[in-house]
RNA sequence: AGCGGUAUCGUCUAGUGGUUAGGACGGGAGAUUCUCAUUCUCCAAACAGGGGUUCAAUUCCCCUUACCGCCGCCA
């Protein structure tokens, strides 16, 4: 077998989405596992809806996720350009070949004259399909059309590029990840190929890149089935060697609509935003169809990709279940090495003054916080009561907590006793066990409510991190206050 | 409407012409812990329906149903 090349083509016209990412990462394992080329292309043939935020969001994510590209853009290639709408003036060439042999005619048709007849098909409940009266104009009808300023499309002629290849109307093609698939090519119009301003039209712009980019797999989403019989007939019309398609099921929401917006995030960026891990994402969307032959879910993008057959592949769309990403995220937060840990939390850390801190209080504050994290984000709320000195916020259930009458008992022991302490962690270890076992034994307070007694009143809260550490990062002076705040508050 | 695709626990999936149909997330119960979380143990939960073929069908074939996709001078 020749060269394994696959391709990525993602339109700027928005950020990446995880459905994108999902189809990059399967071309990219696709690649990796046959020694393959994996190369991205920028198909921004629309200049209405394109921009360069989105190129370099597409670049970024791409990059984040690990996937990186072997030609393309920027890092060019042998075969460039790799952005469609600095290939334009290659595009001509291939349809004035289809013209000449009759596999492409000009199309005069007006947008209210194809309105028309789309009007008719549907009031007659049939599908449409362009009627092909373009297709034996005169060069005298042309010209008259043409002096009436009316500028022509092309068009493919299907019928003709079916008859010239085939021995009956129906095209079969043998998916990579579906098996054989066929299609009556009696039912699929004769579609455009260059707009009349000129520009090439996706079916016709992908079939000449992956041609001439010598693409051997074209692995994407289910969504082009339909198109890959117009692409196969260009691809034989122009004498291409034809690529073997895989069509992968698509990523639906839980409602089982299209992922959208309203779900959350879709973009890569949001996930990253919102305190996902690129390795998370990387690993959670390839187990949307993908399955590893050791049962092991949680794997390396290497790992998976040495593992990887794309006939094997879930041929069915599947739901993007938020949960389970969740699970995953965390997992891999727990994973992480604890300098990077620190670091990427502190974007979320923002709004608070980190100068209150030592770094060995901060990196302590991480240690004992970062265990019940889902998302990184969630850092911004877990650490709250470090901050603000000798006041803290009371939340509802703390408040009817510290009310209580062993509350108020076990913090007036508490902070006559402390204010002895020596405030270290060892000391407080070893204190706090006392403290909590008298209690027990004198009073019969369960060791949950002592500790939580003082955990409402320092922290404000009922759960949260270990009580010690906290403490001894919170200090004496800082812990001592909001306990005594709390006694007082409760009696007024 | 037409054409194409898909169908195993709620979700992602494994699997087989004869299995107690397996795992993971989520859910439930319990243990551990100063709380939450973690960890551990256990539990509930599926072969869409109907016909065939066969000694035997979740597995092969057909039909139905449901869902998804496509029918643009968007990509």
């Amino acid at each position: 077998m020749s060269e394994v090349r696959v391709r990525i083509a993602p339109s700027p016209s928005g950020n990446l989405h995880i459905g994108t990412a999902r189809t990059a990462l399967f071309n990219y394992l696709f690649a990796k596992k046959n020694n393959g080329k994996f190369i991205l292309r920028i198909e921004d043939t629309d200049a209405e809806r394109t921009s360069q935020e989105y190129v370099d969001n597409i670049f970024d994510s791409l990059k984040a996720l690990g996937l990186n590209w072997d030609e393309g853009p920027d890092v060019g290639g042998e075969y460039g350009p790799y952005t469609q709408s600095q290939r334009f003036d290659i595009y001509p060439k291939y349809i004035q070949k289809l013209l000449d042999e009759g596999f492409a005619y000009e199309c005069f048709c007006t947008p209210e004259e194809l309105e028309a007849e789309k009007e008719e098909a549907s009031r007659n409940k049939k599908a449409y399909v362009y009627s092909k009266k373009c297709e034996n104009l005169t060069e005298e009808e042309k010209a008259k059309l043409r002096a009436e300023g009316r500028k022509p499309a092309i068009r493919f002629n299907v019928a003709k590029a079916q008859k010239a290849f085939h021995d009956s109307s129906i095209l079969e093609f043998d998916d990579l990840v579906k098996g054989k698939l066929h299609m009556d090519t009696n039912l699929i119009g004769d579609f455009v190929i260059m707009k009349s301003n000129g520009t090439p039209t996706y079916n016709y712009a992908v079939v000449i890149d992956d041609a001439l980019m010598k693409i051997s797999h074209v692995i994407r989403g289910e969504d082009h089935i339909s198109n890959t019989y117009k692409q196969i007939l260009i691809f034989e019309a122009l004498g291409f060697e034809v690529p073997r398609f895989g069509h992968l099921g698509m990523i639906l929401a839980p409602d089982r609509s299209k992922l959208s917006k309203r779900h959350g995030a879709t973009a890569v960026s949001d996930f990253v935003e919102q305190g996902y891990l690129t390795e998370a994402l990387v690993n959670f969307v390839a187990l949307l169809g993908w399955s590893p032959s050791d049962g092991q879910e949680i794997k390396t993008i290497d790992e998976i990709a040495a593992d990887f057959r794309i006939n094997e592949i879930s041929s069915s769309n599947s739901i993007f279940e938020y949960d389970k990403l969740k699970w995953m995220n965390s997992h891999y937060i727990k994973m992480l090495p604890k300098e990077v840990l620190r670091e990427k939390l502190k974007k979320y850390l923002t709004k608070y003054d980190l100068s209150e801190l030592t770094e060995e209080q901060y990196n302590r504050m991480i240690d004992i916080t970062y265990e019940p994290l889902t998302l990184l984000s969630d850092i911004t709320d877990a650490v709250a009561y470090f901050f603000g000195g000798d006041k803290v916020e009371i939340d509802e259930k703390a408040q009817a907590e510290l009310e209580t009458d062993l509350s108020q008992d076990v913090l007036k022991s508490f902070v006559e006793q402390a204010e002895g302490w020596e405030w270290t962690e060892e000391n407080l270890h070893e204190k706090l066990e006392v403290f909590r076992g008298k209690f027990k034994e004198e009073k019969g307070y369960k060791p949950k409510f002592t500790m939580w007694a003082i955990r409402a009143a320092v922290t404000g809260r009922l759960c949260g991190a270990d009580m010690v550490v906290t403490l001894a990062i919170i200090g004496k002076e800082n812990s001592l206050k909001r306990a005594k705040a709390a006694i007082k508050t409760a009696m007024v």
